[in-house]
DNA sequence: TGGCTATATAACCGTATAGATATATTGTTT
DNA sequence: AAACAATATATCTATACGGTTATATAGCCA
């Protein structure tokens, strides 16, 4: 479960991924289940699904001879909470800016995150 | 400037983008200020910045012979949203999930908020 | 055990991406 | 106009990615 920023918004950047989070916003699903809406192959599916819970976005559990998935929000936080180093770009008046400047200090902040 | 969101998850997903969006958190800044911090090639750089610009992420004036980027937080406000579908998951107890369920629809959703 | 069901893995293919170096473009300055 | 400075574009290379089909694995059931 690698859950760096990296591999959190590469697994987002792909719609299909995103769907099956949708999906799984709706609660638990078998892969053939989360298969059925796609025109796609279901090791296609299946390696999506490998890509979501190495950036740990989802994880795996095991119900008889399925493998059901769910959601695992962390990771979802995890970009949520940088995303909200710049909130204040479009949330608040630019007046403030420079008092909160400290916080968001490039790259090595971001490496330190992640 | 496309701004759909598998452009702007794809352009954060690269650790030199995120570490440009937070230099221009400081403020505006030349190319040249931009690729100072990185061992990659000028072009390199350039690169970078029309992936981001095209996300959406970030806007390009003119100042005599340069050409200053800035940030233009939209495109972060539109994941920003888009992640909110998915906050009550770790903000909130799962108790009132049913509720906001008809919210996060998946692939269609998706779709048209793009 | 043999076969069925659900899912994963392997091998392959075409396209995209990130980097490099070399060159072109555009504005400034003399 | 010529030279310089800042940046963009072209071309190339290596690797990653998303898809496919074929095959393997694991658990259940007759």
């Amino acid at each position: 479960m690698k859950s760096s920023l990296d591999a959190i918004f590469s697994a987002l950047s792909d719609p299909t991924r995103r769907a099956i989070l949708g999906r799984l916003a709706h609660g638990k699903a078998t892969v053939a289940e989360l298969a059925d809406p796609f025109e796609l192959s279901q090791p296609a599916i299946s390696k999506h699904l490998k890509v979501l819970e190495q950036a740990g976005l989802i994880r795996s559990g095991r119900e008889a001879t399925s493998r059901p998935r769910e959601l695992e929000p962390d990771a979802l936080k995890k970009i949520s909470d940088w995303i909200g180093d710049y909130r204040r770009f479009w949330d608040q008046s630019f007046d403030r800016l420079d008092g909160y400047l400290s916080k968001v200090q490039g790259y090595e902040d971001d490496k330190s995150g992640d």
